[in-house]
DNA sequence: AGAAAGCCTTGTTTTAGGTCAATGCACAGC
DNA sequence: GCTGTGCATTGACCTAAAACAAGGCTTTCT
């Protein structure tokens, strides 16, 4: 369980035997069944989470009721509340499993310890959030300058798992479309 | 003009008096024109760049000819086609000044030198860019679940600064909206 | 097995926001 | 002082996608 997250790591940095094992004592393990909460809205978020198996779903409920999906993390992806995780202010994702998961758990006191523990943790985190800020960028345009069925083809060509792990909408929320438009595209497309 | 940044960079992190001395050698300093490009589509992004004095704008023009902006950037803000500049392939952003500019420019080069040579700019850059992916989640978040009134709030009360700083039609791209739209949206709310 | 929930599809109607077009203003350049 | 360009506004019209609604197919629960 935990040697996936060390792999994951050491795709992006090495780490000595040694700190792979010191590594160890900063995280805790988790599981959760299917549809249980790891977040909740107006909650500080804690922990960052690195998904070891199954899928989970970031998203917010706004005034209608509806779920918007601000992310879908699976194995080998750290899901999080970024914006309370790093201020310690009180987030608005709720954050829950859409499938049973097992995750590895840091809190944000051992994370900062870590930072200065390990110097090369924060290499690792740098390099995972450049590439992190350059996907969102990539979604950012995809929202402003894409159309519905742009948007839909430019997902299933990056992520071209994703459609087949998760329920068609959530794809459409996490594209901002409603379940019908990709219904739609999808029977366009073929 | 160098200060700015190393003020910047005190803001997260504590720099040494040598570390603030050496730290100058790994940047240039460009100055733009309005209206001249820094970076154009198709390019390779080399360089990261940190808005000492004036504005830049970074867009994408789409098949209808239409400029989408991905992001504003003044004093105290870096710029660069991150995707590009982190994987080394070509970018679709084009980068261009929208009042004179000055600049403080690190390659790629330096930039991961950097990385290794001084581990507190490591740690910089890793501060930066949580924040940076705090702020992408919640433009995401205002793009696939707020109306175009939403948006506009949003914006005017988290950047109260940028409708004085940019033109309306930027501002309007900005957040995928046309320029009439947001005339309307500004009209009805007072 | 039967009921219920969750999900996808398809059809119809509605609407938010885009598109197109015209006008006016302010500023820069000659 | 005029001309051209860039920008904001307003009105009329249009369209992409949302909303609403109904039906059918799976999967899950009892």
């Amino acid at each position: 369980m935990f040697d996936i997250l060390i792999q994951h790591i050491q795709e992006k940095v090495q780490l000595t035997a040694d700190e792979a094992v010191r590594l160890q004592d900063y995280f805790t393990s988790k599981k959760l069944r299917k549809r249980q909460y790891l977040l909740q809205e107006g909650e500080v978020c804690k922990y960052m989470t690195f998904v070891v198996q199954g899928v989970l779903k970031s998203y917010v409920i706004d005034e209608r009721g509806i779920e918007n999906i601000n992310f879908i993390g699976w194995e080998g992806w750290w899901m999080a509340d970024s914006y309370s995780f790093f201020t310690g202010e009180k987030g608005v994702l709720n954050i829950d499993a859409i499938e049973d998961v097992e995750l590895l758990l840091i809190s944000k006191e051992q994370y900062d310890q870590l930072m200065i523990d390990m110097p090369v943790m924060s290499n690792y985190f740098r390099i995972l959030y450049e590439r992190s800020l350059a996907n969102k960028d990539r979604r950012i345009l995809s929202n402003i300058a894409y159309n519905a069925e742009e948007k839909y083809a430019q997902i299933i060509t990056c992520y071209p798992d994703l459609v087949n792990r998760i329920p068609q909408h959530l794809l459409a929320s996490y594209l901002g479309l409603t379940p019908e438009t990709v219904s739609r595209i999808k029977k366009k497309m073929k």
